[in-house]
RNA sequence: GGCGCUAUCGUCUAGGGGUUAGGACGUGAGAUUCUCAAUCUUAAAACCCGGGUUCGAUUCCCGGUAGCGCUACCA
């Protein structure tokens, strides 16, 4: 039977279904982003779908931890979301549907046999295969032993013969010789579907047009192109996207470090950030070049929606690399206008327990100076600190290497030539640091970096005198004089 | 083991029958001297191997190798 022609009907339908047995990991979420840009970039309905037919895994709590990730990356769903265990009537209808069809039948193996047989085959060196045993009990006699109440789960009687094939958007055409093919379970002897018999009827009944999924389910795609056919419903285009390993290039594991995406967003990570490094792995716009000539990687979310396209996903997997991602970091912060870069260090604040004592003229102006040199949201709790109150401590290696000998007796001194003074400018208190340097004889960049010291905790800052400006006279002069009694070292 | 997929700098990738094989991250060097986790300049760094097609393959084809995926009454 030749496949109905693919759904390309306008506007497409496409998913996101993740299994909730663990929270939205990386992989997860760069199919539910491919999915959300797809949908987004062709005016088509996102639709979200919770796999949860594996009840002993799965649970509230991962669920309620993937919408988290998908909100924190701003993927927002159109329908949904629907959950599998509710659908079980579905699953039950469409299994009966092909059984009557002549597609499926009843299996009464146990689960120990089919282990052992499975034992068996594989130590005398064969396929280890479902050898079909009940394809062909009678009907009658099936219909005798499942109302003498005897367990049996539904297979798919897959066809002997010939190959079964499918058009991915990415990978071309790929094609599985049916012999290759188990008859696989359809419905547990539970009554609860498997993996194959819920997506497909899911896929159908919501009317899906193109499924874009892990390239780990290629395998299962010719079975499921086969279950398609056998309910006589149309194909939906499969887009099978390339997986994301560890930097040693096996699947990307807790062995690597985060694999949760709400990980990330813990470790100071912008959304907007995570999302543009996301969507370059494994997808490309195909070289478009930035005013330098240059390959253009930043992208804004518009920009992101108007850009994607299948075409453009890769076939080779891609390794997730932190690295990359913390320059993302940098650069979405540095970028930030404060309005927006402030609600996100609120709140950090608040998940670090920090209050800033300052006016929020002030706070704003230090994220204005901070913020092209934060690697991470983290830092506004950390390292900076000291522009968002007088609480911080003093970086102990700063401190040795900056805070030695007469250095803090310096410091006490210009602190209280600051608080004489008239002026409070970049200007001004350069010229006076400089004066008072040629004055005592020393090397202003012995000042500067003891002051640096004292006002920030960090041996590491923006220019002294903008960081001066920012914190303002009298913290200058106080934080200065305080130098002195600071413990060293 | 069987089946499937893939293969350009360390990593993400552009490109494509003739190129100095381009960019980015990271790394090295230099500059700046008010620190560097900032900025600027700069350098090193790749077409997996073997056949074939061709005047010419990194590019097309075949084989090998390697990696990854699937191989459950998990998803």
């Amino acid at each position: 039977m030749p496949d109905l022609p693919p759904q390309q009907a306008k506007p497409p339908r496409v998913r996101f279904a993740p299994s909730p047995t663990g929270y939205l990991h990386v992989g997860g979420a760069r199919t539910a982003l491919f999915n959300w840009l797809f949908a987004r970039h062709t005016g088509g309905t996102f639709i979200l779908r919770i796999e949860d037919t594996d009840f002993e895994r799965s649970s509230d709590a991962m669920v309620e931890g993937i919408l988290e990730g998908m909100r924190w990356l701003g993927l927002d769903w159109d329908e949904g979301p629907f959950f599998q265990s509710r659908r079980l009537d579905l699953y039950k209808e469409t299994a009966a549907i092909s059984v009557a069809g002549g597609h499926a039948y009843p299996c009464f193996c146990s689960k120990e046999d089919l282990d052992n047989r499975r034992k068996e085959a594989t130590a005398s060196g064969h396929q280890p295969m479902y050898d079909r045993r009940c394809r062909h009990i009678a009907k009658e006699e099936a219909v005798a032993r499942i109302a003498a109440g005897e367990p049996a789960a539904i297979r798919f009687a897959v066809p002997e013969g010939g190959a079964t094939s499918f058009d991915d958007a990415v990978f071309g055409k790929v094609e599985f010789q049916n012999a290759d093919l188990e008859d696989f379970v359809l419905l547990r002897s539970d009554g609860i579907p498997t993996y194959h018999l819920s997506v497909v009827a899911d896929d159908i009944d919501m009317r899906l047009t193109h499924i874009i999924r892990g390239a780990d389910h290629i395998s299962n795609t010719p079975k499921q192109v086969l279950l398609y056919r056998a309910l006589e419903a149309p194909l939906p285009v499969f887009a099978h996207v390339p997986l994301i390993l560890g930097p040693d290039k096996t699947r990307l594991s807790k062995r690597h470090g985060a694999t949760s995406v709400i990980a990330y967003k813990q470790m100071g990570i912008v959304p907007e950030a995570f999302r543009n490094f996301l969507s370059l792995l494994g997808w490309t716009t195909g070289g478009l070049k930035d005013a330098n000539g240059k390959d253009r990687e930043i992208f804004s979310s518009e920009e992101l929606v108007n850009l994607f396209s299948l075409e453009g996903i890769s076939k080779s997997n891609a390794v997730f690399d932190n690295d990359k991602l913390a320059w993302f970091n940098t650069e979405y912060i540095r970028n930030y206008p404060v309005a927006q870069l402030k609600p996100l260090v609120e709140q950090e604040w608040k998940l670090a327990g920090f209050t800033p004592t300052r006016s929020e003229k002030e706070i704003t102006h230090a994220i204005e100076l901070l913020k092209p040199r934060a690697r991470s949201l983290k830092d506004f709790a950390s390292a900076f600190r000291g522009y968002f109150s007088d609480e911080y401590e003093i970086d102990a290696a700063a401190a040795a290497k900056f805070l030695s000998g007469n250095v803090p007796a310096l410091l006490v001194e210009l602190g209280a030539r600051y608080l004489a003074a008239t002026e409070f400018t970049e200007a001004s208190t350069e010229a006076l640091l400089r004066a008072f340097a040629e004055e005592k004889g020393i090397k202003a960049g012995v000042l500067i970096n003891g002051s640096r010291v004292a006002l920030t905790g960090q041996g590491v800052a923006p220019s002294l005198f903008a960081v001066m400006v920012a914190l303002g006279q009298h913290r200058v002069a106080a934080r200065l004089q305080k130098a002195v009694v600071q413990p060293v070292g």
